[in-house]
DNA sequence: ATGGTGGTTGCACCA
């Protein structure tokens, strides 16, 4: 048996239903972990997700910005979520699934402050706070993720690696791929002993993506992409790791989000 | 040099 789990800025629940529905009937996902929902929680479109088979839903919006959900065909023996640099913006979720015989697996779901537009703490408090943000993840994971079958996932708005952008030398000074977000990446993973899972099945020499901006021309046709989403994998989770797929399609598919679907399979 | 939201329904804010 295994467990597909899927991470997926959305950039909207309710302009992106109908995606939403197609990579379902499609990819089969268990697990929906969804970014940027930006809608109210007496506006989710619960019903709609139940129809698809979703029937176990906790999410947590606001109006208009940010927001996660946690949608699944399997029910959670637990949920929780975490205040992050003492700030409600609703960017983290975590549930409990059953996992199977080898126990229960913790899903965490995040949504990473952008940065803001200038990689400069002084000049833009948006970088800071996304800094901020990043080393209180890994502080977290040092004391949480350790020991526990965990998977994180989610829009971590870093592209940590060389081969995370599609032009390292020129986007080596722009936010998201700044030696000082790389480095806290990495000082996540390091602190919670975590596997890279999208590392793990494509080797670091080739170029891996989940976004294409909207604002570059023809972004998509001349893969501009970078690598913006993640799944990083506790050691006890390790072994159990089976599959790792970039839903690249969707980006393809009329009024598309700008980030595509990445889908892990576990073994259960 | 686009897209989503909310509302000063034209435009500011965010990514």
């Amino acid at each position: 048996m295994s467990l597909r789990i899927v991470s997926w800025n959305v950039n909207s629940i309710r302009q992106r239903l109908d995606h939403v529905a197609r990579f379902v009937a499609e990819w089969q996902p268990d697990v929906l972990c969804l970014q940027e929902t930006k809608v109210r929680d007496e506006n989710f479109p619960a019903s709609d997700l139940a129809e698809m088979g979703f029937t176990h839903q906790v999410i947590r919006g606001q109006k208009a910005y940010n927001g996660v959900a946690i949608l699944s065909r399997l029910p959670f023996e637990a949920q929780d979520h975490r205040i992050w640099c003492s700030k409600d913006d609703k960017r983290h979720l975590s549930v409990t699934l059953a996992g199977g015989s080898a126990g229960p697996i913790e899903l965490h779901n995040f949504y990473v402050p952008s940065g803001g537009p200038t990689p400069d703490r002084e000049a833009n408090d948006k970088f800071g706070h996304k800094l901020d943000f990043l080393e209180e993840m890994a502080a977290w994971a040092r004391v949480h993720a350790r020991g526990r079958r965990l998977l994180l996932v989610g829009d971590l708005n870093v592209a940590p690696l060389e081969n995370d952008v599609w032009n390292h030398k020129r986007l080596v000074r722009s936010v998201g791929h700044t030696p000082m977000e790389s480095e806290r990446m990495a000082n996540l993973l390091e602190a919670g002993a975590l596997t890279d899972v999208g590392r793990h099945f494509v080797p670091p020499d080739q170029p891996l993506y989940t976004w294409w901006g909207y604002r570059f021309p023809q972004s998509l046709e001349r893969n501009y992409g970078w690598r913006l989403d993640h799944a990083l994998a506790s050691e006890p989770l390790h072994d159990a790791l089976v599959r790792m797929e970039v839903v690249k399609a969707t980006r393809a598919w009329e009024k598309p989000s700008d980030h595509v679907p990445l889908l892990v399979e576990i073994a259960t």
